[in-house]
RNA sequence: UAAAGUGGUGAGGGUAGACGCUGUAUUUAUGCAGAGGAAAGUCCGGACUCCACAGGGCAGCAGGCCACCUAACAGGUGGGAGGAGUGAUCCUAUGGAAAGUGCCACAGAAAAUAAACCGCCCCAAAAUUUUUUGGGGUAAGGGUGAAAAGGUGGGGUAAGAGCCCACCGGUUAGACGGUAACGUCUGACGCAUGGUAAACCCCCUGCGGAGCAAGACCAAAUAGGAGGACGUUUGAGGCUUGCCCGGCCAAUGUCCUCGGGUAGGUUGCUAAAGCUUCAGGGAAACCUGAUGCGUAGAUGAAUGUCUACCUAAAACAGAAUCCGGCUUACUUGCCACUUUAUGGC
RNA sequence: GGCGGUGUACCCAAGUGGCUAAGGGAGAGGUCUGCAAAACCUCUAUUCAGCGGUUCGAAUCCGCUCGCCGCCU
């Protein structure tokens, strides 16, 4: 198992942010709003979103770093394959990255359970 | 010893392991490099790029003691003047109020061609024993105000007044010193000119406009035009820096050429008015020469996560075309010099 | 990243450097009414986003800082 990631498991054009957010579903969580939908990739993908609400530069950065690592670490747990877009809330700012992985492994058993 | 002031200078984490990200080199598996002192605010100034060439005038904007430094600046260095402080030292958007205009609320007699409310003095009349009325003189006193027409003292006078005198202040002429701002000295003038220019304004100086999301190249889908040359006509319309002049586009005919361009991609993109050390010049900012270094380049946007240890390692904070400044945010050291107070020798 | 605008009470807002900072809505209290509505009266700005400066005097003029909004792909 690698925990490699590159640029291809990454959603970086609009039209796919669209997509996701047009044609997929949401999973709400204190810390952030995920929206998730199934792909044809055979890997899933990663989307991310963090308006200047958030903080200043330094804290938004952080913040993407966070998600992208709990991502990279955790994504093998994914039973199917997504493109899931985070679109994060005020309260993550303070967070760890122990606070950001159990998030992420409530949305893992949402998924396993409801798709 | 205490309290202050000024200047200079340093750090902005490190080591090891595991897993990653961006760039780059080749041997395709590794190596190497990978945020700041403010990267910030975008407040000034440039480089660079484009524009129907950028020409003139008006308007507008910015700056404003003097000299120097600089690519340039509203930056820096030194000096002058004014102000604050016992002092070291610090602060100053520091030209012109005698070109003109405006404003100066309330209060006050009067807020700017000086002026008579109270008061003071003189004269006349009435009344009659201390008042009233009228005419005149007077800016010394009162009170108001942020500000009241040079200040203090003396002489003088009916009472007063630069009316006269001394000192201070001011204006002005000359000489001397200084590159200059300005200063010093001597003389003249009784003094004429209240404040406000971060009010309009006047004088001097500077400014074409936009900005790397500038701009250049490649180029699906879609649409069917696009460009060039020459001639003719009109000055209707549009464009330009806000306006005018000027200029350009334009309309139409003939001929020629085949490109234009959205999504997306490539480029601009990092070697630079650069940094280190030394020497020389200068009072300093800075300049000159030599030596060495070669210093992030992302594009939904890299420089992190976990563990252990060291340490005072906390704070403000994340490159986005690149530089020079300014301003603001913020953690912690070190050094030198100076001043004041108190005590001791 | 670049360029521009804006900030006055809970909301919408007016405001020549000079009075206690207009006005409307909302809210609170009162008058009126059997009770309400309407009408009328009264109240609500510690500091005009904050900090400095100019001025005798600043919401207003100037500088810095902060917040919000818009435009350029």
């Amino acid at each position: 198992m690698r925990y490699n990631l590159p640029r291809e498991v990454r959603i970086r054009k609009k039209k796919e942010f669209e997509a996701v957010y047009n044609g997929g579903r949401k999973f709400s969580h204190q810390l952030f709003i995920a929206f998730y939908l199934k792909n044809s990739y055979g890997y899933s993908r990663l989307g991310l979103t963090v308006s200047k609400k958030i903080g200043n530069a330094v804290v938004r950065n952080r913040v993407k770093r966070l998600i992208r690592e709990v991502f990279r670490l955790n994504r093998h747990e994914l039973k199917g394959n997504y493109d899931i877009v985070f679109n994060v809330k005020k309260g993550i700012s303070n967070s760890s990255f122990d606070d950001v992985e159990s998030a992420f492994m409530d949305l893992v058993d949402f998924l396993e359970k409801n798709d």
